[in-house]
DNA sequence: GTTTTGACGGTCT
DNA sequence: TAGACCGCCAAAA
């Protein structure tokens, strides 16, 4: 438990219920961050992490971060798996299936750092 | 030590 | 309504 910006980024991501996505500025204002490029770039250096990344889009519920991923459609993938409609490499019902950092707090804790 | 880039967002034109 | 610009903080070159 580090505390940093990056680890409250993680936490939150973590806590995104399945089939629900969410996108860099919620996140960003809800931990104050003041910027969403923190939390893409937090989310970059989460490689060795089992972090649910592919739930995190940015506010026009596009997968910008696709490219990071080992796959780039790995992400889509992933999210039609969950039961996340993606089309075109956006989220189609992105405003319904939007997920409020705030809810996090009903998920209590999560060990993002058991990978394993 | 300084400059540029980066998984973005909001506001102005 | 759509497109373009600026701003946020941090890390790497």
């Amino acid at each position: 438990m580090k505390n940093s910006y990056f680890d409250l980024v993680y936490r939150v991501t973590a806590a995104i219920p399945p089939g629900r996505v969410t996108n860099y500025g919620a996140i960003a204002d809800f931990l104050a961050l003041g910027s969403a490029r923190m939390v893409g770039w937090a989310l970059n250096k989460c490689g060795h992490l089992n972090i649910p990344a592919h739930r995190v889009v940015n506010r026009k519920g596009e997968l910008s971060g696709r490219n990071m991923f080992p796959s780039p459609t790995m992400m889509q993938e992933k999210l039609e798996q969950e039961g996340v409609v993606v089309e075109n490499d956006k989220v189609t019902e992105f405003k319904t299936l939007f997920w409020h950092p705030g809810d996090y707090l009903n998920q209590d804790d999560y060990d993002y750092e058991k990978d394993t």
